[in-house]
DNA sequence: ACGATAGTATCATCCTGTGAAACAGGGTAG
DNA sequence: CTACCCTGTTTCACAGGATGATACTATCGT
């Protein structure tokens, strides 16, 4: 899937800022979240900085900087205003992974995620583009998207219209190694005052500690927290 | 002034994005506001616009995207949110061009910024570094500085000390073609709940427009915007 | 029909960004 | 106290990426 804009210090420079969007990190670790060599790294987060779209903390670490706030004219999205709380408490909550996927034409998009600090845990990087065709969260978009995306869609889906119609009825959908080997998830659908599905809120993990059955375990979880987030919109 | 990092894509793109930042524009508008080849502008938009940092409107306009927002973990800056509605209501009651300021050490960043759609007007691009030796928000961020910024600021200024305890007293502050030849501008302090100057928020616009004593004209709404202001915070 | 303007694509050229290596500083184990 | 490891920062030869003039396409106004 196509994740670059073909102008390369862009998309390592955007790779970097995705890098510290949901947890801020020392130059080390944002050379493991991101590939780039030390040097690379180095020189692109001190550039972000002289920009402020990225600054350090006391510690040093690498954080999101005030000019991101600036450039987007004070637009405040009640949907991530909203994720920024209800996504921590649900990754406490749970202990597993937490995103939250918007649709964008024929593939989602996570625009938040939550994740433990340690251990072996599901990671989404906030602005990834991931398929419809694979993975609770796409169920989730898939079922309550228009008819011509459904189709489109379901061509190359590892799921049927069979599975989106029980989505639709049970309110939530989960899958075991789908988008990814090893990987369990269970998503919802977030609806805004209207009734419209305009997010999917997720929560993924290794398949060994999750179950197979994830839904059985944070339905009611995820279910509470789409309507956290609905009540905020 | 250093407004760049070095890294020379990197510069040019965060150039496209603050010039989008206030106001959408076509791609030829891009070009002037950027000062870039149409083949360097249309590029790097869309190189832009696929990290979703930059979007089309319905009639093609350039305008800032929504990982601008995902990027920054969902935090909201109040005194950004607050600036959102303030500062165009502001532009709208004077007919000039709005400024917000935040002090950055000894200089000046350009946080919000609204201004007329036409017309002979001062024009601050959000994410400009300013210098806090001339112009009326200089004056008002310093009058309320610490005194090693005082002295480290009031030994290149164009204003001295006597200025500044008048700034006090009075509760504002104006300038003409202190910055920038031509142009006069009145500025107030925006004061955060624990009573510390957090910003200063200014009007500006061409001396033959607003005459040599803006603040005649326009003190009493410009304090009404800075407790409008502080109450958001 | 024509000219102007805007958006998009191409590609020869040259300048910029890369990243291995070196350096400096701090922490820790022996 | 010394040696080693790790982290952050800087340097610079070189490879490759970004530039921007130009061409192309589409739309609009006269």
């Amino acid at each position: 899937m196509k994740q670059g804009s073909g102008i390369g210090v862009l998309d390592k420079s955007v790779t970097v800022l995705r890098a510290v969007a949901d947890t801020p990190c020392s130059l080390a670790e944002l050379c493991v979240r991101t590939g780039l060599p030390r040097a690379t790294a180095h020189r692109l987060a001190v550039g972000l900085e002289v920009h402020r779209l990225l600054q350090r903390s006391g510690d040093g670490r690498w954080q999101p900087g005030p000019a991101l706030g600036e450039l987007n004219n004070g637009t405040i999205d009640p949907l991530l205003d909203a994720a920024a709380t209800v996504l921590p408490r649900l990754r406490d909550l749970t202990g597993e992974s937490v995103q939250l996927y918007r649709r964008e034409g024929v593939q989602r998009v996570c625009v938040a995620s939550a994740e433990p600090p340690t251990g072996l845990r599901d990671t989404v990087p906030v602005g990834a583009r991931l398929a419809m065709t694979a993975g609770s969260g796409a169920k989730v978009l898939v079922a309550w998207a228009d008819p011509a995306t459904q189709r489109s869609v379901l061509a190359d889906a590892v799921f049927g219209e069979r599975v989106l119609v029980e989505v639709r009825r049970r309110g939530w959908a989960q899958s075991v190694a789908e988008r990814e080997s090893g990987v369990a998830s269970v998503s919802a659908p977030v609806r805004d005052s209207a009734g419209s599905v305009v997010a999917a809120v997720s929560v993924s993990g290794p398949v060994e500690r999750i179950g197979r059955r994830p839904g059985v375990r944070w339905a009611a979880d995820l279910l509470a927290a789409a309507d956290a987030l609905r009540n905020r919109l």
